[in-house]
DNA sequence: CTGAAAGCGCTTACAG
DNA sequence: CTGAAAGCGCTTACAG
């Protein structure tokens, strides 16, 4: 008889098959032990009965554990960005370690190649179930997915996506989308026949799909509203000290992409804080500016209305559903979504208190 | 001795003690039946030992059920908003209705006072442990909170506040705040010398708190950023039939409230797509327009940029959250925030998708 | 005021 | 291939 609860048990099970509960048990799990006959008269049961298992009973009985490791950038000063959504797979470790549940953090040096490889392989070393992966380095990335597919690690991409490789889900923003989101604001608030700057800091010799996305998004905006006429112009920036990078924009900016200043400028990551330094040191208060990420000196220039609105990827939450989904993977057997889409925020001062503390 | 997972349990604080395993478990739960000094030797003996009870375990072995119920309006045309919120409670019920939680959803007619008290009086009769409240009717609402005081029923507020009374928690959004930020909206998207207009559309004689505090938010932005200058308006609408208020609107716009039309329209709640109907029937498309909530005419103006920004109030989070946390209150014993903001999330026709199905 | 025992629903060796 | 028994960490009557 099912419990006052009027939930079926195992043993409800057990008394209708005629059988022990071990060999329910063998039959839920998919263990080979057992007589076909047995396991079909028993799974039509657990169907009948309509059957779910007590995930609180199974995991106080089993001894398994499930370890679940991170590997993302260092925080540091160019990319505080990330000390965030560690904070989101800490939330998410508190919230489901009774289930036995472990996690191991690594972090490696941002632009720093070797110090990917030699984290990740120290990750491997330790073979957990699941690792949380952002992929900064398309080649070491691939490779190192490669080496959990033969450890039988499953890999959850977080920030950037790389689809073409196995992977268990990806958690992150629609890049081309969120460039439209940029075109939208930027288009809104300036007059018909403004022009446009998009301005990607990039690494090296290009930049990386990311940014590119995000481009090609805030052209397609103009084009899918027939405002095709409306001039736009790109500027990519290497990587560089300050110094360098003002000297750039200098001479870009003041000495005149075709004669005039652009109404607007869209750059493509968070280091949106660059364009807002150098308005500030030139006296420059009438381009609109949109870039990306809630960085503290970004923060600060939103609130000085030198960047009219930042795009968030909300990293809080970035991080809990990444180490989430690896949950509800292991532990609850779910089926997760390929494609976990964020929503794309858009901050300006007055709601940017509330996109740092929630959930 | 601890497990092999190192967790301290309570036959380990018993074995210390010197005393059996009930004994503990009474004051771990505060009864009263134990001698002081053995109390006071087992705490002493939980603190030194870092004691964590396992919180899967007690659930597992406790008979204890806690009912939790919801009372909100029942979602229909003219507000179908409230759809969504249910679906968040359901949410958070699937994923922790394994620890002993069951719900019982209430909901009564939107403008109908006599439905408010005749469910209410039915939800008190069935005693539950905790209650999600939406307080339409102040006074009501009052008389309810108190009868739940009275029967030892926690209450929880979504949506809208009543920070005066006896309450656990509040989940909605800063009303005030989001009326910045449409100040913010509509000032950044029109010229220097633009003029506004605030629409409250009303039930009776006057405006509920709610819409209110928007208003003020959205005045307070200009004062703050010494716009005082700019010229606002306003224009409270009651409540009637499509006819009635299209004929107001085509009376204070076309006819011209001081002369000629606003630059910008800010109406205070969802009825935003009554303004953008009318836009529409008079070929108005210069006029910028902010208003509140996802429902699904409201998307329709918005892709067809007749509305140009919603204000959304995230409810299936807010559903979540409220449920979520009489869930931390009654089970995990958590100390509960008393106020829990939303984010207030900017809404464009390109990052609307990402608002509907995700948490 | 306290202890011993049974039980929550499931899993895990072990024996056959 | 299957069953009986012990155990996960805690709670609940019951007995004293």
């Amino acid at each position: 008889m099912p419990d006052k609860f009027s939930r079926v048990r195992i043993s409800d099970i057990a008394t209708k098959a005629g059988v022990s509960t071990g060999t329910i048990d063998r039959v839920l799990h998919n263990r080979s032990e057992v007589a076909p006959a047995t396991r079909k008269k028993i799974l039509k049961i657990i169907e009948e009965m309509n059957y779910k298992p007590d995930i609180l009973a199974s995991t106080l009985a089993s001894k398994k554990i499930y370890r679940f490791a991170s590997l993302i950038p260092e925080a540091d000063d160019s990319s505080q960005f990330w000390t965030i959504p560690a904070a989101g797979f800490a939330k998410a470790h508190a919230q489901v370690k009774h289930y036995g549940i472990e996690h191991e953090p690594y972090f490696f040096k941002y632009f720093n190649k070797n110090s990917f490889l030699k984290v990740s392989s120290e990750l491997l070393k330790s073979k957990p179930d699941g690792v949380i992966l952002a992929p900064i380095f398309a080649g070491p990335a691939k490779d190192f997915v490669n080496q959990c597919q033969e450890l039988d690690i499953e890999v959850l991409f977080i920030n950037a996506d790389m689809a073409n490789l196995e992977r268990l889900s990806f958690v992150g923003q629609d890049s081309f989308r969120s460039g439209m989101v940029a075109a939208r604001l930027l288009n809104y608030g300036t007059p018909d026949d403004a022009k446009f700057l998009v301005v990607n800091f990039i690494s090296r010799k290009s930049a990386n799909l990311h940014l590119l996305n995000r481009e090609e998004g805030f052209r397609a905006f103009f084009s899918q509203h027939s405002l095709s006429h409306k001039k736009l112009q790109k500027l990519d920036i290497i990587q560089g000290d300050f110094e360098s990078i003002n000297d750039i924009l200098n001479k870009e900016l003041l000495s005149g992409i075709s004669g005039s200043l652009p109404d607007g400028i869209f750059v493509t990551n968070s280091r949106v804080f660059l364009v807002a330094d150098f308005f500030a040191r030139n006296n420059i208060n009438n381009i609109r500016l949109v870039g990306y990420d809630l960085l503290d000196i970004n923060m600060m220039h939103l609130r000085n209305d030198r960047i009219d609105f930042l795009i968030s990827q909300k990293p809080l939450v970035q991080g809990y559903l990444s180490f989430m989904t690896l949950f509800d993977h292991f532990v609850l057997k779910k089926t997760v979504p390929k494609y976990q889409y964020l929503p794309i925020d858009i901050i300006t001062p007055e709601n940017l208190d509330y996109y740092l503390t929630n959930l």
